[in-house]
RNA sequence: GCCCCCGUAGCUCAACGGAUAGAGUACUAGCCUCCGGAGCUAGUGGUACAGGUUCGAUUCCUGUCGGGGGCGCCA
């Protein structure tokens, strides 16, 4: 209904002005949400672009254009919908809406429910969403946590807009970091049998390795440091990508982040399947051999160095498996992929692109989002977070002391390539300092007054009339940009403008609630549109905490 | 040295190139005989600096200064 509206008006303006300006672009007409609600539902700027090219004050062009409006609105929908036309100081035209549209967007609310948001924007476009992918060699830190949230945010939107979106898991199940793994918890386990071992210099050194060395070793009854030799080194390493992955999932589980699709490199990107991709490579002209490597020449497609696919020593560099993956990943049928990363792969991206290309594929089917890292404040100090050493702040203690609700919310809350300050002390607190129950006390408190009025046996109305007053069309007028809100975050890849939204969304309906009897025994026709629209709100906000991943409480 | 992100109110952050730069928090003063006071109302206060593009710049471009991160035949 609302987004209906909103074309046909744009369509509207392009044709009138285009009789003034008949090469007019329509991309050039762009209908806003005004910053102030005084400036109408709809704002635009037509005729401030035109001014040059007209050569006329732009107040009067707006003018010309808003009396043709009118004149020919009385043939279209639009006729009972929008109620005034005004024409502002640089030259914007405002438009207002009448209620008559304000009460059509709460009815298509109610009989929506929850699906007032969606829309088919996306069919038949096949997106990948990968996040996450952290390397199975420890327990999740708060930089995946961020991205999890992010990435399943994300994915919950586009899907939501109609796109068909799989959020999948790569895992790096093989390569340097896993044969360190499994030699970490080797060594972990001769220390254990007593015998003086020298530690790994990049070897794993968090606490889990041990507590991961005597599981193994009482599984398979090693005793002895004989047995132990006996083992071989492989078994480790099988071990710790299988236990430490069981970790991850759960934790991500737990977090209420769910994945379609888990990919294993060691499935995907086999020695054959790399060679067929290197040949075809080679085919295309991309590689080439020098010192004894051979490199992928990435300069050819925007990269600032060339990169090396095989290292002297005959083995793979990490970009080479990777390139196979994202083959496999356009092989699937998808057309269009998300990367979601951390800050420390930026320096990745030319490359990575360069391979997709490399591969024939455009450059704009691939998107890699770089999420920020958050640092972790307790009592206004930060904590230390240095890697590798198992010193970071893991997802299970952030979740575990604040809650998922709370910590999702906290991580969605800014642009995703903004740092993040997540103060725990804060994102514990249950009051109004927290915006996560700012908003889930609003859904609280209508689930709570609908109960209510069950008892005086007042209805939900379906039909409008009666709502007037200030807060209950301003809060109608909030309901009804929720589509435009979800579209712009599909559109910036980036969920945040969803939180900010429903801070809004929940203060303007505090402020109705406020100001207005909703139960009223006395006036029950007026009051069974304002349970409607009450109602209609906590639709909306359930919607939205819900594409966030966040619960939706009736009691709190 | 090169690359990426960020400099906005005391603090944490908003503002598709638009109108008087907005919220929260903190501080001050108010609001419960009645639907959830985890709420509402009012007040105070700001674009790092220098140029440029534009009818219009917090936003885009160049430079300076400041903060964070990244730059391997590591992953």
């Amino acid at each position: 209904m609302i987004t209906e509206i909103k074309e046909n008006l744009k369509e509207l303006i392009c044709q009138t002005s285009k009789k003034l300006y008949p090469s007019l672009d329509p991309s050039a007409i762009v209908l806003e949400i005004p910053s102030d609600k005084k400036f109408g539902e709809y704002s635009c700027n037509i005729a401030m672009r035109l001014a040059s090219l007209l050569k006329k004050n732009p107040v009067d062009t707006a003018t010309t254009i808003s009396k043709l409006i009118k004149e020919e609105i009385g043939s279209t929908l639009l006729a009972q919908r929008i109620e005034d036309i005004q024409v502002v100081k640089p030259g914007f035209m405002n438009f207002y809406l009448a209620p008559k549209a304000l009460f059509d967007i709460l009815e298509s609310v109610l009989e929506l429910r929850n699906r007032y948001g969606q829309s088919q924007k996306g069919k038949g476009q096949k997106i990948q969403v990968e996040f996450v992918s952290a390397n199975p060699t420890g327990p999740l830190s708060v930089a995946h946590a961020r991205q999890a949230a992010v990435g399943d945010a994300l994915g919950n939107i586009l899907k939501f807009l109609g796109y068909e979106v799989k959020k999948e898991f790569y895992v790096n199940d093989e390569g340097n970091q896993i044969n360190i793994l499994g030699r970490s918890i080797e060594l972990r386990g001769r220390e254990i049998l007593g015998e003086k071992v020298e530690f790994l210099e990049d070897g794993y050194q968090g606490d889990y390795i041990g507590d991961m060395a005597r599981i193994f070793m009482d599984r398979e009854k090693l005793t002895s440091i004989a047995k132990l030799n006996a083992k071989d080194p492989a078994d480790f390493r099988r071990f710790g990508v299988d236990h430490l992955m069981a970790v991850i999932q759960k934790e991500l589980n737990d977090f209420g982040v769910h994945f379609d699709i888990w990919s294993f490199q060691s499935k995907i990107a086999t020695n054959p399947e790399i060679e067929k991709v290197l040949n075809e490579l080679k085919t295309r002209g991309f590689i080439y051999e020098q010192e004894g490597a051979v490199w992928f020449k990435s300069t050819a497609l925007g990269d600032d160095k060339d990169r090396v696919v095989k290292k002297s020593d005959g083995n793979y560099t990490y970009l080479t498996p990777d390139i196979v993956y994202h083959k496999d990943k356009f092989d699937r049928g998808f057309n269009r992929l998300i990367n979601i990363w951390g800050p420390d792969h930026h320096g990745y991206i030319p490359r990575i692109k360069a391979a997709v290309q490399a591969m024939g594929r455009s450059k704009e089917a691939l998107d890699v989002l770089i999420v920020q890292l958050a640092t972790i404040f307790r009592d206004g100090k930060p904590l230390s977070m240095s890697t590798r050493r198992g010193q970071y702040i893991s997802l299970r203690e952030v979740m575990d002391e604040v809650g998922c609700d709370a910590a999702r919310f906290f991580f969605l809350m800014r642009h995703i390539k903004a740092h993040l300050e997540f103060d725990l002390e804060l994102a514990k607190k249950q009051t109004a300092e927290n915006p996560v129950y700012y908003i889930q006390y609003a859904h609280a408190r209508i689930s709570s007054i609908l109960k209510m009025a069950a008892h005086p046996g007042l209805v939900v109305a379906k039909k409008f009339q009666r709502l007037k007053e200030v807060e209950e069309l301003d809060l109608i007028k909030k309901i009804s940009q929720f589509p435009e809100v979800v579209s712009i975050c599909a559109h910036q890849l980036d969920p945040y403008l969803l939180t900010a939204y429903l801070q809004e969304l929940a203060s303007t309906f505090h402020k109705f609630y406020d100001r207005n009897r909703i139960i009223d025994a006395e006036n029950k026709a007026l009051s069974s549109e304002r349970l409607a629209l009450s109602e209609a709100t906590r639709i909306v906000l359930a919607n939205g905490l819900t594409l966030l991943g966040l619960s939706s409480p009736e009691k709190m």
